[in-house]
DNA sequence: CATGAATTTTAAGTGAATCTTAAGGCGGCT
DNA sequence: AGCCGCCTTAAGATTCACTTAAAATTCATG
């Protein structure tokens, strides 16, 4: 699960990261208000953390630009404003809930799990350096650049990706990937590697999909 | 939209219940536990407003079982207990958002409208490109111009739109539009997909409706 | 109820995208 | 140097979606 904190105070951000990260989430700081609406545009995230008063744009800003825009992430305002006028102007421009300081941890963790919960089934997403592929709706981006990739494609990729550093034999990604349970010996592995590269634009010098020569492919970062 | 209130005071209760009707809202009232309980069993709500304390079952007894049973309304806890503990317990117990007393009815009014919003608040239109397409009305335009579609057509193009820049996979879209749960292979998708291409004039150039071959469409714009 | 129109679903032929096979070339390893 | 294994490309096989038409169902109407 992936969550977005954008807060300019370093002392509440980095508390909130911490204790996040703690918990299992993959946590992400944009300390302005613009720098926070391209960071949420740029990539898919299951969450965002919002501070009300920020540099450049404000919370309430970045939350009506989402949401006018279709991303409908769930969104939770963190605020030290706590009048009732403003916790309406919040919610109706999109939010999804509001926390206002000083809070609990403990309180915060459990709001940020209700929000996650009816998204259903865990949207599933898998990291490579620069790379992002989501189970769930079959997308791979590259640098924020959605990549099309065929079915085989995409198996493959998820394949090495769910055993990212691990090395994986030939045998057991035709067994995973291509449901081939007897001795098979053919090239359609090295076809594939070969079209994961070029679509993902990986050169020789990327470290990312390592040929193990005599065995098979690693996935590092 | 049908919301239950069950409280035993009977001062709040009927100030809630006026005050919702107002707005809108079709009010029933329970003054027990039990009796909250049978009636959010008997009849669907869209959504709960239960308070803390209560006479036979507590409320957070009472969001327990309805959760149990696997009923997902939406559910509001109403109290004037405080402690973070509680907040955290009721929560956990499967409610959506829990207010404090004191509270102001404005505060109240706008979380409820988060919780109804995803089964239809008011954002209701949706939009593609040139394509806009209004739920509560039933209406879809492109170019300003009135496109007529059949239920099964609009329900599907609502379906895409509703998940814009997602991919829908060929068995979500079943599940969803046609609520078909067990297995299916079939090609009315296919069939409506190239009737709605057809009356909204999207060409291959377009890049609107796209197919993911294998896994299903996206609508982008 | 019976009829006809509209909608929804099934089915089948066609074509394009994907998958697989195969072969030549290149590079590392002994 | 020579072998083996990987990379690369292209062509054949296959799968899947598009399209159309006809059958089944629903809905409104007399």
């Amino acid at each position: 699960m992936r969550i977005l904190i954008v807060e300019d105070e370093p002392g509440i951000a980095r508390f909130l990261k911490q204790g996040l990260e703690e918990e299992g989430f993959a946590v992400d700081v944009a300390a302005t208000g613009p720098a926070g609406l391209a960071q949420a545009q740029a990539q898919p995230y299951d969450l965002l953390l919002v501070d009300w008063m920020l540099p450049g744009l404000t919370g309430l800003d970045v939350c009506r630009q989402l949401r006018a825009q279709q991303d409908q992430t769930p969104l939770i305002f963190l605020t030290a404003k706590d009048t009732v006028q403003d916790t309406i102007a919040g919610l109706q421009a999109g939010a999804n809930d509001y926390i206002k300081k000083p809070f609990h941890f403990e309180e915060l963790l459990e709001r940020i799990r209700v929000q996650l919960r009816p998204a259903g089934g865990p949207s599933e997403r898998f990291t490579l350096g620069p790379i992002v592929l989501d189970v769930s709706t079959h997308q791979v981006y590259k640098d924020d650049e959605e990549i099309a990739l065929t079915q085989k494609e995409f198996a493959l990729l998820e394949y090495l990706l769910r055993n990212k550093g691990k090395v994986c034999r030939r045998q057991s990604i035709i067994e995973n990937v291509w449901d081939i349970h007897f001795e098979y010996n053919t090239g359609v592995i090295d076809v594939y590697m070969n079209a994961l590269r070029k679509k993902l634009k990986i050169t020789k010098d990327d470290e990312f999909l390592q040929t193990i020569r005599g065995i098979g492919y690693v996935a590092r970062d």
